[in-house]
DNA sequence: CGACTTTGAGTCAAGGTGACTCTTAGCTAG
DNA sequence: CTAGCTAAGAGTCACCTTGACTCAAAGTCG
């Protein structure tokens, strides 16, 4: 019984995730997702925040974790029979990853050489990165977990730019402007303002205290195919 | 590690669940979500499709079957370390349910009656029926599996009563029948009527091929207190 | 000063929704 | 036969949200 880690964050503009290198066989050299077993007497979110620990010197304080799902495929493992518990982690610029105890190499990657089939991830882990991108995204659409990604305080560019990136398509600026302010609770304005290096000054706001955005944000499919 | 399952269906418009009788201590005489024990070699989709079949003598290809969470308190099992995942069915009328093999006793109970208390669940079942419960009323949302709680053919009377069950408030007839005949390929029409005891004949469907609810019907909470 | 970029306000039409009325089509009681 | 009941199903209307769009504001850079 394992927990593994789905750590998504932007960088650069890009979607990242948190792979290590392998140090063992089986799949030794390829890269995996993060984690390990379930030690006795631990809940698998004490797992997963341990194992998130261990990988990334955080502590789940500061970011959103969340179970996903189950694998249970009896061959997803050839040393034997290991059932998995995937959890999605979000979380704003993370510090440079730790590397492993196990001497694992930790790396952030773009999910989009991930998924475009330029790397091979072990065991069914692509598959597992996909339901989580997935559910990542859904979540954008109901919840305020974007802000999470946003390093406080932050404008309401840079929390377009996470719907973008993790959408994977544009958003019309002034009307994300328009949906995100006038949901409850979301933004709290702090008053300041942010002095970029071109454009007009923006307001900086802090994550209000609402969980659930309402109305939702729905992906409309609309400009779906507009890939940033 | 278990598995074990919420399975719902609408009995004499209430929603209800199976339950067993246990036979066996802890929680002898209690009541208690069916399930067991993950076999050598089964996926947890196999596990809850023998169970399933045990328990109702339904196969899954009838009803809608799906991974809930996993649950994973140490001391949620006083025997020992057992984690499960739950599972969340959702058919049509049901067949009367088998009695399980050791010697327990299944049937339905309204679901009403375990959440308000009236009835005491063996382990976290509690907490497991509203994950459950929650799950399949968001999937009602965005999905078309509320018409695999109806035998085919159905109206849109009788449709519109599983939203109402399961929701559990009332919704405008006119509006509902609006929103769901306009959804692409949710309801197809069969053409045949329907004579009820009482009122219009009704139109029947059948289950169309899409799976997605779009746009989704939201529960907006203005008529969210209109108990039913 | 003018070009450029991003923020932020505002406009407008189209579409979805909730509340509502009204007709239709069966039944049953008188 | 008719009045009254129930539920199906069509239609109306006001309100709101949304997507597409224009435009002004406020900074930097050449």
């Amino acid at each position: 019984m394992t927990v593994d880690l789905v750590i998504f964050t932007v960088r650069d503009g890009e979607l990242n995730i948190l792979l290590i290198e392998r140090g063992n066989e089986p799949f030794r050299g390829a890269s995996a997702l993060p984690g390990g077993y379930v030690r006795p007497g631990e809940t698998l979110d004490q797992t997963a925040l341990r194992e998130l620990r261990e990988e990334t010197s955080l502590d789940g304080r500061e970011l959103h974790l969340e179970q996903v799902r189950a694998y249970s495929d009896p061959d997803r493992d050839p040393r034997g029979r290991v059932i998995t518990v995937a959890y999605l982690a979000l979380g704003p610029d993370l510090p440079r990853p730790v590397a492993g105890t196990d001497a694992r190499q930790a790396a952030w990657t773009p999910v989009a050489e991930v998924l475009e089939g330029r790397m091979i991830l072990a065991f069914d882990h692509r598959t597992i990165l996909r339901d989580a991108l997935e559910r990542a995204r859904t979540q954008l659409e109901h919840t305020t977990v974007a802000a999470r990604f946003c390093p406080e305080p932050f404008t309401v560019g840079e929390l377009r730019r996470i719907y973008e990136v993790v959408w994977g398509f544009k958003l019309d600026p002034s009307n994300f402007r328009r949906k995100m302010t006038r949901a409850e609770a979301f933004l709290e304005p702090t008053g300041e303002q942010r002095f970029p290096e071109v454009g007009r000054p923006a307001a900086l706001y802090r994550r209000g205290s609402a969980r659930f955005l309402i109305p939702p944000l729905l992906r409309t499919g609309a400009s779906r195919d507009e890939v940033v």
